[in-house]
DNA sequence: TGAGTCTTGCA
DNA sequence: GCAAGACTC
C-alpha cells in the first residue's frame, strides 16, 4: 500500500538521505544521487545501535561517533540545515521521517557486515513496498566484495592475487567532488547529547587531543601524511615511536572519508612525485588500502569469521583453560613484557595503537598466553576508536593462525626482538612505561635480564615498580608450537 | 607483516 | 668470531 503522505509539501520533492558510516559530504554516492535528482534533501542519523548486535560499536568508537556526528552537523548546517538525528528501529523512523517530510526516496549508502546486510536489506524491501524510492550505494569500498572473483569463480582467499586484480582494475575511478549547493529540509531532531555515546567516566578525555573526527580533521590527516609521512612511509611505518602512519583508520571507519579519494590523492601525489621513496612508500601504502579491501571481502564472503576461526580446524585448538587473568593483565598493559605493556597503555590512553605494536599484543595474547583470539578481538572492539568488524577480525585471524592467508602457525612474534629491532633507542617504551625510562637501552626491552646492579641503578625492584613476565617467552613458543602441531596433524 | 639453529665463508 | 644465507618449526 502506498503511504506516502497527501502532497501538501510544497517546493521540489523530498529525498531522506540515511547517514551511516559515511559521515562526509565528498564522494557521498547516496547524497549525490539524490542532489542529481534535484531533491530536497532530508539528512538523517538513526541511533540503532542494538541492530548490530552482537557487535554493537565499543566505548571508543561511540566517542568518536559522537564528535564525527557533530561535524556532519556542523557542515551540513553551511548549507542551510542540520543533522536530522532520531532513534530506531531504523525501518520505523525512516517511515516516519517519510511521512513527515512527504519524501519520496531514501538513499544510503551500504554497509558490509553481516548485521548489517541482513537489516538493510529487509528495509530496503520494505520501503519499496510502502512506494518509495529506496536505492542503496556504494561509498565505503573500492570494490563491491562480489565484483572480484577468482579464475575458479570463488572468492579470494589469499592477498596478493587478490591485490593484483584490484590494481587491474583501477584503483581510483568515479571519486567524485563535493557537492557545490545541497538544498536541504528541516525536520524535528533529538539532540545528539541525549543518545549518551560519551562515556560516563573521564577515559576518553584524552582522545582529544589526538584526534579530530569529522571529514575536515580526516583531510587534513590525508593532507599531512601526503606532504611530510609518505616519503618516510616505507621505513617509518614499522617504528612506533615515529609518527610515520597515515593515521587515517577512524576517519575511514566512519567513512569521513573514502578509499576512491586515498586512492586518487595518493596517485595524484605519485604522478608529481620526482623521488623514488615516496612513490615506492605510496605504493606501500596503497597496499595498506588493500588489506582493507580484503578484509571486507572476506567478511562478506565468510560472514561467521567474525565469530569462529575461518580454518575450522581451530576448534579444537588447546587454548588455555583458565586465561581470565591473563587475559587482564594483558589488557590493563601489566604482563611485564614492556613492547606488550607499551602498546596496550597506548591503546587505553589514546584508543589508538600502532600496527607493528598490534601485531605484537596480539601474537602474545594468542601464542605465548594461549587465550583464545575472540578475547583479544573483542578488547579491541571497545577500546579501538577504529574499530572495525572486518579489520579487526582479518588482523586476529591473521595473528593467530587461523584465517585466510594467515601468518603461518609457527610465526611467533618475540617481543624483546621485535623491540630491539624496530624501538632500538626504547623511546616507545619510555614514553609509555615512564617507569622503565631510567633503564640503559640495552635492558628496556627485558628487564628480567638486568643484572641486580643495573635496576637497582634505574631504581626499579621487579615485581613491585614493573611486574615480573608472565610467562617466559621461549617456554611458552615452544608450548605454542605444540598446541598447533597437535591440531595440524588431528 | 618470524625466530632459532646450523652451515658457510671470511677474517 | 661473526655475518649472511639456508632450512626448519
Amino acid at each position: 500500500m502506498n503511504q506516502r503522505r497527501e502532497d501538501t509539501v510544497t517546493g521540489p520533492p523530498a529525498a531522506i538521505v540515511w547517514f551511516r558510516r559515511d559521515l562526509r559530504l565528498a564522494d557521498n554516492p547516496a547524497l549525490r544521487a539524490a542532489r542529481d535528482a534535484g531533491m530536497r534533501i532530508v539528512p538523517v542519523y538513526i541511533h540503532a545501535h542494538e541492530e548490530e548486535t552482537p557487535w554493537a560499536p565499543g566505548g571508543a568508537s561511540r566517542w568518536w561517533l559522537h564528535h564525527s556526528l557533530a561535524a556532519l552537523d556542523r557542515d551540513l548546517r553551511r548549507h542551510g540545515s542540520g543533522l536530522v538525528i532520531r532513534r530506531g528501529p531504523s525501518l520505523e523512523a525512516l517511515r516516519r521521517l517519510a511521512r513527515e517530510t512527504g519524501a519520496g526516496a531514501v538513499h544510503w549508502n551500504r554497509l558490509y557486515e553481516p548485521a548489517a546486510i541482513a537489516r538493510d536489506g529487509a528495509i530496503k524491501q520494505t520501503l519499496r513496498q510502502d512506494g518509495l524510492d529506496a536505492h542503496s550505494h556504494n561509498a565505503a569500498l573500492l570494490f563491491e566484495p562480489w565484483a572480484l572473483q577468482t579464475q575458479s569463480g570463488g572468492p579470494y582467499r589469499v592477498f596478493t592475487p587478490f591485490w593484483k586484480a584490484c590494481l587491474g582494475l583501477g584503483l581510483a575511478e568515479n571519486a567524485a567532488p563535493p557537492p557545490e549547493a545541497l538544498a536541504l529540509m528541516a525536520a524535528e531532531s533529538e539532540s545528539l547529547n541525549t543518545l549518551g555515546l560519551l562515556p560516563q567516566r573521564p577515559w576518553a578525555d584524552a582522545f582529544a587531543d589526538h584526534w579530530q573526527p569529522g571529514e575536515r580533521g580526516a583531510q587534513d590527516a590525508l593532507a599531512t601524511f601526503l606532504d611530510r609521512a609518505a616519503a618516510d612511509y616505507a621505513a617509518g611505518r614499522d617504528l612506533p615511536s615515529e609518527r610515520a602512519t597515515s593515521r587515517l583508520s577512524p576517519h575511514l571507519h566512519f567513512g569521513e572519508i573514502g578509499p576512491r579519494q586515498i586512492a586518487a590523492a595518493a596517485q595524484a601525489h605519485m604522478a608529481r612525485s620526482t623521488d623514488r621513496g615516496t612513490f615506492s612508500g605510496l605504493e606501500t601504502f596503497l597496499r595498506e588500502l588493500g588489506w582493507r579491501e580484503f578484509a571486507h571481502h572476506l567478511l562478506f564472503h565468510f560472514p561467521q569469521t567474525s565469530e569462529r576461526s575461518l580454518d575450522a580446524r581451530f576448534e579444537a585448538f588447546p587454548w588455555t583453560r583458565d586465561h581470565a587473568s591473563r587475559l587482564e593483565a594483558w589488557q590493563r598493559g601489566r604482563t611485564g613484557i614492556p613492547l606488550v605493556d607499551a602498546g596496550m597503555r597506548e591503546l587505553w590512553h589514546t584508543g589508538w595503537m600502532h600496527n607493528r605494536v598490534r601485531m605484537v599484543v596480539a601474537s602474545f595474547l594468542t601464542k605465548n598466553l594461549l587465550t583464545p583470539w575472540q578475547a583479544g578481538a573483542r578488547w579491541f572492539w571497545d577500546t579501538l576508536l577504529d574499530a572495525d568488524l572486518a579489520n579487526n577480525t582479518l588482523g586476529w585471524q591473521w595473528t593467530a593462525g587461523c584465517g585466510a592467508d594467515a601468518a603461518p602457525y609457527f610465526r611467533v612474534f618475540n617481543p624483546v626482538l621485535q623491540g630491539r629491532k624496530f624501538d632500538p633507542q626504547g623511546r616507545y617504551l619510555r614514553r609509555w612505561l615512564p617507569e622503565l625510562a631510567r633503564l640503559p637501552d640495552k635492558d628496556l626491552h627485558a628487564p628480567w635480564e638486568a643484572s641486580a646492579q643495573t635496576l637497582q641503578h634505574a631504581g626499579i625492584r621487579l615485581g613491585r615498580d614493573y611486574p615480573n613476565p608472565l610467562v617466559d617467552l621461549a617456554v611458552s613458543r615452544k608450548q605454542a608450537l605444540a598446541a598447533y602441531q597437535s591440531i595440524k596433524t588431528a
